[in-house]
DNA sequence: AATCCCCCCTGGTTGC
DNA sequence: TGCAACCAGGGGGGAT
C-alpha cells in the first residue's frame, strides 16, 4: 500500500523504466477519481517525452517536455496501485483499473478500488502554486526537517504529537502506520501535546522519523525491485513493525502489552512503558 | 489560527 | 452460511 517509502520506490521504478520515453497515448476508463480528471490536458500530453519523474509528499510528478512543461500529478490515495507492463503482454482492463499511459513498448497502468487517488495535469510554472502542493511542509528526509524545526514548529500546538506528525502542513509523508512507529522509536506517547515536547524529545523524534522511513524505504525498495509484470507489491516492512496492529502483544523492547487507542478517528498503538 | 469531524469509495474481516 | 457492521495505510474541506 502506498506509504511515502512505497511511493518513492515506485518513483525509482518509473525513473528506470519510463524516463526519456515518449508518451503516445493516454486511455481514461473514467473521468474522475477523487476529483475530475482533466481529459483534454491528459490528451495534450500525447507526443511528449517524459523528462523527469519526481516526488513531493506522496504525489508522483511526471514531467514532460514542451513549451509549457506539463506535469502529470498522480496520487495513490489509500488503495491506488501503479505498475508497468510490456505492451505485448497487455491484458484486458482489470477491475478498478482507471487509466493507462502508453510509452513505446511499455504501459503504465493505474488501479484504485476506493478511488481516493488523483490524476491531474498542471503546467510547470503552476507547480508551486497548485492547491494540493502549495501548503505542504518539508520532506521528512530533506535538510529542512530537523530537531530545531520540530521544536520551533510544535510550540503553541496543543494537538497530540501523533496527529502533529500526520499533518502534512508540518511534515509530509508520515501516515498512520509510521506515526505510531515513530512515536515508539522516539519514546513519546502519541497523545502527548506537541507543545510539551522538550528539545530532547524533538531530537529523538527527528531521528526516529528519518530512521523509520529510511528502513521502510529499504524494505519497500527490495520488494518492488523490478515491478514490471509484477502482480503484488505488498512490502515486507510489515514484519518490522514494532507496535502497529500489535495490540495486546508484548513490546519488543520491554515486554509490556501494546495498547491501542483511537485518535482523530484512526487507530494508534504504543507501549505504555517505553513511551512517556 | 488551531482543531475537530465528516466525507469521498470499495472490499475484507468480524461478529452475531 | 448469511448478512450487517465495522474497519482500512489519505487527506481535503468546512464548521467551530
Amino acid at each position: 500500500m502506498p506509504e511515502l517509502p512505497e511511493v518513492e520506490t515506485v518513483r525509482r521504478g518509473l525513473d528506470r523504466s519510463l524516463l526519456r520515453r515518449r508518451l503516445q497515448e493516454v486511455e481514461l476508463a473514467r473521468h474522475d477519481l477523487r476529483w475530475p480528471i482533466p481529459v483534454a490536458a491528459c490528451h495534450d500530453l500525447r507526443g511528449r517525452r517524459c523528462v523527469a519523474i519526481s516526488r513531493r509528499s506522496k504525489y508522483l510528478l511526471l514531467h514532460f517536455d514542451g513549451a509549457t512543461a506539463p506535469v502529470a500529478l498522480v496520487h495513490l490515495g489509500m488503495s491506488g496501485r501503479l505498475w508497468v507492463e510490456r505492451r505485448r503482454d497487455l491484458d484486458a482492463w482489470r477491475t478498478h483499473e482507471h487509466w493507462r499511459m502508453h510509452f513505446g513498448p511499455l504501459v503504465l497502468r493505474y488501479a484504485d478500488p476506493r478511488r481516493f487517488g488523483v490524476l491531474d495535469v498542471v503546467t510547470g510554472n503552476e507547480l508551486g502554486t497548485h492547491r494540493l502542493l502549495c501548503a505542504l511542509g518539508p520532506e521528512p528526509l530533506g535538510e529542512e526537517f530537523d530537531a530545531a524545526y520540530l521544536f520551533r514548529r510544535t510550540r503553541q500546538r496543543r494537538v497530540a504529537t501523533k496527529l502533529f506528525l500526520m499533518d502534512a502542513k508540518n511534515v509530509v509523508g508520515i501516515g498512520n502506520i509510521y506515526a505510531s512507529e515513530i512515536c515508539h522509536a522516539a519514546g513519546v506517547r502519541p497523545r502527548r501535546g506537541a507543545h510539551r515536547l522538550s528539545r530532547d524529545d524533538c531530537a529523538r523524534l527527528a531521528i526516529a522519523v528519518r530512521t523509520v522511513l529510511s528502513r521502510a524505504l529499504a524494505a519497500g525498495g527490495t520488494t518492488i525491485r523490478d515491478y514490471i509484470g509484477a502482480d503484488e507489491d505488498t512490502g515486507y516492512f510489515q514484519h518490522e513493525l514494532r507496535v502497529y496492529d500489535r495490540a495486546g502483544l508484548p513490546c519488543v523492547a520491554c515486554g509490556a502489552a501494546i495498547r491501542q487507542t483511537v485518535d482523530g478517528g484512526r487507530s494508534t498503538y504504543y507501549c505504555p512503558t517505553c513511551q512517556r
